[in-house]
DNA sequence: TATTGTTATACTCTATAACTATA
DNA sequence: TATAGTTATAGAGTATAACAATA
């Protein structure tokens, strides 16, 4: 079952035959099974007239439960992007009439985020699929594979977080 | 040891109990890991002036072995990008003297890629902090687990690949 | 007709900087 | 002074389309 990144290993083995590649194993099929899985996901989207950023911000607004109301920076947070990227992912999305921004009652200086009904709706909706997808992708797994899989890649996460 | 996804399942877990939300444990982790994999490499290449796509050319060109010299097309095939993208990276590179572009003598309308004296100095130095980089990233498993961890990567490869 | 390769073009996404306003 | 949020701007990267040349 040798795949690409077999082929680059072997490539590597007899171009540089005392260099110890193991790590691209790893690597590489993360980079690409990544990638695959991104492309996958956004099919899925699309059929929604979403993409992963779209979907992401309403999934973020409807996982933080009723009322369904998160500020800018907490998504920025959340998705690991610049307050400015947010304002023009909002920017979007609320032309579509998906979410709204109102006043925070709290702080003068605040925005809170809403879903719509309309975007509660579609993100509600584009949920099942992009769920199904997911399960379809990991559907070969055991259990305790998965469970394997999933830990492992956190101790990836960690392992690469160290540097900014 | 809970992390960022931890969280976001528990949330799901809150606002939709009856959803079967364990995918997101594997394909989160799986985007996140990708993610800081990749700003932790550009750290190493940005040392040598390079990103992510100059040092892939660079290293596809070397692992191919000598003449180190290759089709656009097959760069393209390799780094599954359009031949434009590649005409347009190999445009910087050919710029800063680390490859050149020959006439394919067996193809007239060939292109040949081939590393400069300069490009493989450069590829050739980068190569070993990249490898102790990835090295870095993985070394906290185990030799079975890396094995195991290689394996499940590539299953999850296959099952996301089908889809166009 | 199909393939190889390039350029021109437009698109998407992002961060940086500048700015307003409130804490 | 620091934080919240927005817009304007510029940059990076890509694909699509159009084109030239050879197979």
């Amino acid at each position: 079952m040798a795949d690409h990144v077999d082929r680059i290993l072997e490539q590597w083995k007899a171009e540089k035959p005392d260099l110890d590649v193991s790590p691209m194993a790893i690597i590489g099929r993360l980079s690409r099974a990544a990638l695959a899985v991104d492309a996958r996901l956004a099919n899925t989207f699309a059929r929604y007239g979403l993409d992963a950023s779209s979907f992401d911000v309403l999934a973020t607004l409807l996982r933080s439960g009723a009322p369904y109301r998160i500020s800018p920076v907490e998504l920025a947070r959340d998705a690991m992007i610049s307050t400015s990227a947010v304002a023009q992912r909002l920017n979007k999305l609320e032309a579509r009439g998906l979410v709204s921004r109102q006043a925070n009652p709290d702080d003068g200086r605040g925005t809170l985020v809403a879903l719509t009904a309309a975007g509660r709706k579609l993100i509600e909706t584009a949920l099942l699929p992009h769920l199904e997808t997911e399960r379809a992708i990991t559907a070969s797994l055991t259990v305790e594979e998965k469970t394997l899989l999933a830990a492992l890649l956190q101790r990836i996460n960690d392992a690469a977080r160290p540097l900014k």
